[in-house]
RNA sequence: CGCGGGGUAGAGCAGCUUGGUAGCUCGUCGGGCUCAUAACCCGGAGGUCGGGAGGUUCAAAUCCCCCCCCCGCAA
């Protein structure tokens, strides 16, 4: 079956490298254009083009799709199939229906909820204990598809974006393997959405990343944990200064009464904070503007807070 | 030329504006106190202050010039 992959972060590698080590007849890659990214803005290419090119297989980086932009390079390669892992730009119809067996999508989350951008990070900062990937049949709407095979994945509660990242990618590759063998044995079923059902995973925007210190602890920490490594919760220091949060813990001792929300309680190994309803936030490491990631232990020799401050 | 911060002891920082014995918190080593301790007390080791047999000066971590490296923001 000649397949056609669209992926870009490191995220659609996972899916990618399953389909390498499968021995799938991978027929082309089509991936993001480089993008000017960090200090300088270096032309950067995307992780799956990195992968592709190692791979020896052909990388395409069309600017759109479409208006029949990409139509010469399709009938080309001719796919049976198109699988699509967190390509980064909508899919038009004309590129949906062309393969014999239309397109594939691998989506972070167990469908209908968190269809959209950033289903991971929205689990985690919802508190979500369990989260998951659905294989899709692609339908012109936003995650709409007729859903495949479905893979679960816990969540702890002290994991982070990237460990559910990572969790889900070989999740993502478990149930794209899964996909095409049913494909193959023409047992795969396809079921439409519960549309009332359906939650949307909005794109994380910068006030999302704002700690807000009235709410509780527990909130606090999972909106951390939820975009750490990237791109971090922050607050901000008495001094003005941003102060991003890579991890925390729910701390175990109450706040005295009376104590405002965001004052800093207690400043030994970590960075103790009054939250709402009288909980603390413990954080455990920071990122100061300017500088690196540090323990908070480490951020505290710098003597750059006191106790009583006020954080957000 | 996108904007900005920084390179001082193993770690995190101060000192630089107003040149003149290199300091703080922690760690580390030794000793003491203690039933005991990550607590407390005493003492010690550890730094060519990123590099340039550069410039200015009687004197440079500090002022000027060149180079290297790291990081944050924004995308």
């Amino acid at each position: 079956m000649r397949i056609l992959f669209m992926g870009t972060p490191e995220y659609a590698l996972f899916a990618l490298k399953a389909l390498v080590a499968a021995g799938e007849q991978i027929v082309g890659v089509v991936t993001q254009p480089d993008k000017p990214k960090g200090r300088g803005y270096e032309l950067c290419p995307p992780p799956v083009k990195v992968y592709a090119m190692e791979q020896g297989l052909p990388v395409y980086q069309p600017a759109t799709l479409k208006n029949g932009a990409f139509d010469e390079e399709l009938k080309a390669l001719a796919p049976d199939l198109i699988v699509v892992v967190a390509y980064g730009k909508i899919l038009p119809q004309t590129v949906l229906d062309f393969p014999k067996f239309g397109c594939i999508n691998v989506h972070g989350s167990i469908l209908p909820e968190y269809r959209g951008a950033a289903p991971m990070q929205r689990a985690i900062i919802d508190g979500k204990t369990e989260t998951g990937v659905t294989t899709m049949q692609m339908a012109a709407g936003l995650d709409t598809g007729d859903m495949l095979v479905k893979v679960k994945v816990p969540i702890g509660e002290n994991d982070n974006f990237e460990d559910i990242h990572d969790r889900l990618g070989v999740a993502g590759a478990e149930a794209l393997t899964e996909t095409l063998a049913r494909l193959r044995a023409g047992t795969l079923t396809a079921i439409p959405q519960d549309d009332t059902l359906a939650t949307y995973a909005a794109k994380i925007e910068k006030a999302d990343c704002l700690l807000d210190f009235s709410k509780d602890a527990r909130t606090l920490h999972n909106l951390i944990r939820g975009l750490s490594p990237f791109p971090l919760a922050f607050t901000c220091t008495p001094d003005g200064k941003m102060l991003k949060v890579p991890e925390s813990r729910v701390g175990e001792k109450k706040a005295p009464d009376g104590a405002a929300s965001g004052t800093v309680l207690a400043l030994d190994n970590t960075i103790t904070v009054a939250c709402g309803n009288g909980t603390t936030l413990e954080i455990l490491r920071v990122l100061p503007e300017g500088k690196g990631r540090m323990s908070a232990a480490d951020y505290i020799r710098g003597r750059r807070l006191s106790v009583g401050d006020m954080l957000g």
